[in-house]
DNA sequence: CTTGACCGGGG
DNA sequence: GTGTACGGTCAAG
């Protein structure tokens, strides 16, 4: 049979010392797996100086490798090697390509293979072995291939075949995955509802009956899992999702399958979940469903392009979606549980929150998809690898299909080396001239490094090379970089950036809103991060393609640039704002008129590649100062002809702030912004006035700090640690990783001593709310226009005492 | 200034 | 399982 089809998961087995893969796959509304019984593992020997690879091949072909390399150990078979000549580093060699039986032989054979004299060094000997398939294959998850192969029968899945042959020069056809989102609500250590929402789908279990179409009661813990089980199995979603999964919803309901016997058969096969260990966390996985977990892909893709400081489900949710959680807050959660109260309430809460993860996933899944295309790894990888991991899967790709051998992976000491070798200089920043400037238009470059890699082919092959006849020298370094033959890392941005300049024009010919527009915008979106993280992929520690060389010239080169721009603006008598690493904020009552002429200036003499763009009028913007008076940098707000505020650095948005100081400040910006500096004053004064008066409701005084372990087991003496300790023996249960909500009492004594939890709290400490919340942030904004601590708390008082008087 | 502990998301 | 990987902030030393 033949099936186009497009791959959504892969893992593989093994079998009497013989191993297969698994494809998961889709094709229309079937379920289709593939078996692939003809890929081996291998790795990679090079010859030592004292052999070459012949007398290597011959060498380990002779051998006979045993577990341990002793004698009673199980037999380490070498089924096959193969001379095969490569690029390594910057030269052309010879290597032994080693094939073995089953993958987990790679790493011990590997070991040994390492330690013979005839060997230097083993290279791609830790690429985890579907992801090894993938690449050699040529296979992008949820890009068209057409297998072909036998027809077999196989239980859960609509069509299964023996895979002879995966053809991926293939049209692509659209392919549509059905999705549904999962929460659920913990009490005291147990599992008490679960929500799940897919399109046309809804329902909660809960272990109380509550007035709720969409409720479905059950008896105990063990029911809700098993009926949790059964309506996967049943709805036998593509995706299933949710935000902070791994850590928190599946390690629950792992947890409570423990306790109760109960199997997590949730995945397509009839396998029980199981946890795979990626360093610091853990994710859940579901064979042949993919478990997309939102949160890790905000984490390490999303965020750095957000305003949000925080990524928790209500913010993220809020500033990609526009749309908020219902309001409840967790302890009336509690309360309502505890007492049995209010119970639709909290069913509508537990729905809602996987509307929201739902929604998100619409938003979110399909961008996990553009990227797993073009990095070529599963989504179930994409959503969870960090930048500089799907940077490096892209890259041995790409150094696959070129025959270049990745560079290993640094060893942990390599890495603290790398680190140790300290910061190199960054982007450059211009020291702003602090307080209120009008009429301000902003430029920048469009993607600054990735151009200058370009203009310039920095690489790390190109890098202090012995033969070359055009070199580009940079003279403060000790380096050049070669410019006669395109580098890798040039090659592949300059691929990008093409690739994302025709999904542009392609766009613009389709009508914004509809899918075909969405699915272009998300590929040209997965394009630009990429394209964005080479530079930083460099500089990171742990790369394989690590160039501490590359990414110090790029930066080098950013600065030129940037410094250079900031010198035409003013040769042609423009006034410059500020400037941050690739864009420049310049003002004048003509800056309209005259910016255009300042663009084909700078963009004249920039390399081919490089261009400056106009980004947007703002009428007012406000730097701040530092503590010598001097204008601040990173620091500034800046308010548009509509009124609406683009606000960097400020502390506003963070949640060890009360509501009462980040409001303030707010209000203290927008007054600003609007030139009412004395309304500004004014706002921190009725602040004040009313804190010191009592006015202020406890819910706004209320700061966040999480606990990781029972409050008793801490050394020091910190406000939640202290509210979490007297609210225990007031009888609360307080497990670790408690969130603690506290607001700070009035009275005597030292300030973690007066730490209440929010529901315990009948009083707050005006002054403490004053000086240490309210005043700080306020005076971050006001303090250009010359006012002092005790100026604004003086002043205060004093119009206090006036209403007094 | 360096080192080490803590924290994130979820309920 | 071709496992074992963060990065920033803050108080203490």
């Amino acid at each position: 049979m033949e099936i186009e089809t497009q791959v959504l998961d892969i893992d593989y087995r093994t079998e009497n010392d013989e191993v297969y893969l698994r494809l998961f796959c889709k094709s229309g509304d079937s379920n289709v797996i593939g078996y692939d019984r003809d890929f081996r593992p291998y790795f990679y020997a090079l010859p030592s100086e004292e052999a070459d690879a012949e007398e290597l091949e011959d060498e380990i072909e002779g051998q006979e490798f045993k577990e341990d390399g002793e004698d009673d150990g199980d037999y380490l078979p070498v089924e096959e090697t193969e001379i095969v000549e490569r690029e390594v580093g910057q030269e052309q060699r010879k290597a032994v390509k080693i094939y073995t039986t089953v993958p987990a032989n790679v790493p011990k054979l590997k070991n040994q293979v390492w330690d013979l004299p005839e060997t230097e060094r083993c290279r791609e000997f830790d690429i985890p072995f579907y992801r090894r398939y993938l690449i050699d294959e040529g296979i992008r998850p949820g890009k068209t291939v057409r297998l072909e192969g036998e027809e077999v029968e196989a239980e859960e899945f609509d069509r299964a075949l023996n895979i002879d042959e995966v053809d991926t020069e293939v049209e692509e056809r659209d392919q549509e995955y059905s999705t549904m989102a999962f929460d659920l609500e913990v009490y005291q250590e147990r599992i008490i509802m679960t929500s799940m929402k897919s399109e046309g789908f809804q329902k909660v279990l809960s272990l109380s009956e509550v007035d709720r179409s969409f409720v479905e009661h059950v008896e105990d813990e063990e029911e809700l899992l098993n009926r949790f089980v059964e309506i996967i199995r049943e709805e036998d979603v593509d995706i299933l999702t949710g935000y902070n999964t791994d850590e928190f919803d599946f390690s629950m309901l792992r947890d409570a399958a423990e306790r109760n016997n109960v199997t997590l058969a949730l995945g397509r096969d009839g396998e029980r979940m199981k946890f795979n260990r990626r360093g610091r966390f853990s994710a859940a996985r579901l064979k042949g469903r993919a478990h997309l977990d939102l949160y890790p892909f905000v984490d390490h893709v999303l965020s750095p392009g957000m305003d949000a400081e925080n990524l928790d489900l209500d913010s993220v949710a809020e500033e990609l979606l526009g749309e908020k959680k219902d309001e409840m807050t967790w302890e009336e959660m509690k309360d309502s549980w505890k007492n049995q109260e209010d119970l639709e309430k909290f069913a509508d809460y537990c729905l809602k929150d996987s509307e929201l993860a739902l929604k998100l996933s619409d938003e979110i899944v399909p961008q996990i998809m553009e990227l797993s295309k073009l990095v070529g790894t599963i989504p179930f990888d994409t959503c969870r690898l960090t930048y500089g991991q799907l940077t490096e899967n892209f890259l041995l790709r790409e150094a696959y299909s070129r025959e270049i051998l990745a560079p290993n992976r640094p060893s942990q000491q390599k890495r603290q080396d790398r680190r140790q070798e300290g910061a190199y200089a960054g982007g450059f920043v211009y020291t702003p001239e602090s307080g209120l400037h009008e009429n301000i238009a902003l430029f920048d470059f469009r993607s600054l490094y990735p151009t200058v890699m370009v203009a310039h082919n920095i690489s790390p092959d190109t890098l202090n090379l012995d033969e070359c006849s055009e070199r580009f020298t940079l003279e403060e370094f000790d380096y050049d970089f070669c410019q006669d033959e395109q580098g890798f890392f040039p090659e592949l941005i300059e691929g990008l950036v093409e690739e994302r300049y025709e999904l542009k024009s392609e766009m613009k010919e389709k009508d914004e809103g509809t899918a075909e527009y969405q699915s272009l915008y998300n590929r040209q979106q997965a394009e630009k991060i990429l394209a964005n993280s080479f530079y930083g992929y460099l500089g990171y520690n742990g790369a394989r393609w690590y160039s501490r060389e590359s990414a110090e010239a790029t930066t080098f080169m950013g600065r030129k640039y940037i410094e250079d721009t900031i010198d035409t603006a003013e040769e042609l008598g423009l006034e410059v704002v500020y400037g941050d690493t690739d864009s420049v904020f310049l003002k004048g009552e003509d800056i309209r008129e005259r910016m255009d002429g300042f663009l084909d200036e700078v963009n004249d003499d920039l390399p081919e590649f490089m261009e400056l763009e106009f980004e947007g009028f703002f009428s007012r913007g406000l730097f701040t100062s530092t503590e010598s008076g001097e204008g601040a940098k990173k620091k500034y707000a800046l308010i548009d002809e509509d009124g609406s505020m683009k606000i960097t650095g400020f502390e506003q948005v963070r949640r060890d702030w009360s509501p009462i100081a980040k409001d303030t400040q707010k209000k203290v910006l927008r007054a600003v912004l609007e030139n009412d500096v004395d309304k500004a004053v004014e706002i921190v004064e009725d602040t004040i006035d009313r804190l010191q008066d009592g006015e202020v409701p406890i819910e706004k005084l209320k700061i966040y700090t999480t606990l990781t372990k029972p409050p008793e087991e801490y050394g020091s003496t910190a406000p939640h640690v202290e509210a979490a300790k007297k609210a225990k023996k007031r009888g609360d249960e307080i497990p670790p990783e408690t969130t603690i909500t506290y607001v700070i009492t009035s009275g005597g004594g030292s300030i973690s001593s007066r730490a209440r939890l929010l529901k315990y709290a009948d009083s707050y400490d005006s002054e403490y709310y004053v000086d240490n919340q309210v005043l700080p942030v306020a005076l971050r904004v006001l303090k250009v226009f010359g006012y002092t601590e005790d100026q604004l708390k003086g002043k205060g008082k004093q119009s206090g005492l006036d209403r007094f008087s």
